[in-house]
DNA sequence: CGTTTTTGACCTGCGC
DNA sequence: GCGCAGGTCAAAAACG
């Protein structure tokens, strides 16, 4: 019924709630600011978020930012991302950065099973009914159990290598956005992690990857392609079977954003006034590749030609 | 020929 | 209850 989730956010103005599809958190509080944790760490879901701010750039003192947070101020405009309207309330610098978002979360696993996959789950079940709601019920859990963590890029390819082989098993198109979402889910075997890919309608050149779930293989070393060869390099450093390396190989900024988990109430946090925004994302930015340079080496940086 | 992408259909949750 | 939007499935097509 209640699973005890620790929901983090740390949000700019560049994520849009949306992303994370996630309710206002309960509550933000209640992290841990002491371990030290790498990005690779993060997308394996064993973050420390304020360690995360931390790595990369980000003042620790922004953890107040994190309960600042509230989507349901402004349900409309987050929602409907449609910018007609009140667009003006989110800066998006040109200049964008990447925006990093996170929800940790116990479970995981397979969420992605619905309906046409019959799982072998309970067979004292009984009826097909049951199991039918019980599936759905526990596929809801399970859905507000997956670690998401979001990011935005600028760049000019849709899905940035980050060392993992993706396959893609659907395409959406957005409410109110001219891009499409792309879904993908790690094709390593019994790894569930699985990551929405859209353009950012506000600013193009900016991609918004999320992440939801954590990998728990090492980064396949038959990449084809660069990556391996890339990832091989450096970023793999802390753990040997935590992996989850990013690369941006294709852009220039980053500042990451912390999401809640989905949670279960609907209550606010707090306000999330605008001027907080301007302050955040002055946060979250992170002005040269700075720290972010200890876990992501150089190359990844390289500009597009 | 195996793997990945595409794409329409289907399912689910949520707001009205 | 209905409609909408997001998310997933799976058959077919494309690709290497």
């Amino acid at each position: 019924m209640s699973n005890e989730r620790r929901d983090f956010y740390y949000h700019t103005p560049f994520l849009e709630d949306r992303h994370l599809d996630a309710k206002p958190p309960p509550s933000i509080h209640g992290f841990d600011p002491s371990s030290y944790m790498s990005l690779t760490e993060c997308l394996h879901g064993s973050v420390d978020y304020n360690s995360l701010a931390k790595a990369f750039g980000l003042s620790p003192s922004s953890s107040e930012v994190f309960s600042s947070i509230d989507e349901n101020s402004k349900p409309v405009e987050a929602r409907d991302l449609d910018g007609g309207n009140s667009t003006d309330q989110i800066p998006a610098t040109p200049n964008s950065s990447v925006s990093f978002s996170s929800s940790e979360a116990g479970g995981d696993e397979d969420s992605g099973k619905t309906k046409k996959e019959p799982q072998p789950e309970n067979p004292e079940d009984g009826g097909e009914y049951s199991n039918k709601k019980d599936k759905a019920k526990k596929k809801a859990e399970k859905r507000q159990k997956e670690p998401r963590f979001a990011f935005m890029t600028k760049s000019e390819v849709d899905h940035l290598e980050d060392g993992y082989r993706w396959r893609k098993y659907g395409q959406k198109a957005v409410k109110n956005s001219p891009y499409p979402r792309s879904y993908y889910r790690c094709t390593t075997q019994k790894c569930t992690v699985k990551k929405r890919v859209e353009r950012s309608f506000q600013d193009p050149s900016t991609v918004i990857t999320t992440y939801e779930g954590q990998h728990n293989h090492p980064i396949p070393t038959t990449l084809r392609g660069s990556a391996s060869a890339v990832f091989s390099h450096s970023m793999l450093a802390p753990t040997p079977m935590s992996t989850g390396p990013i690369s941006f190989p294709h852009h220039q900024e980053y500042s990451f954003v912390q999401f809640p988990a989905a949670a279960t109430s609907h209550q606010n946090i707090g306000a999330y006034p605008q001027n907080v925004n301007q302050h955040l994302h002055q946060q979250y930015q992170v002005p040269d590749y700075g720290l972010l340079q200890d876990i992501v080496p150089s190359m990844f940086f390289r500009q597009e030609p």
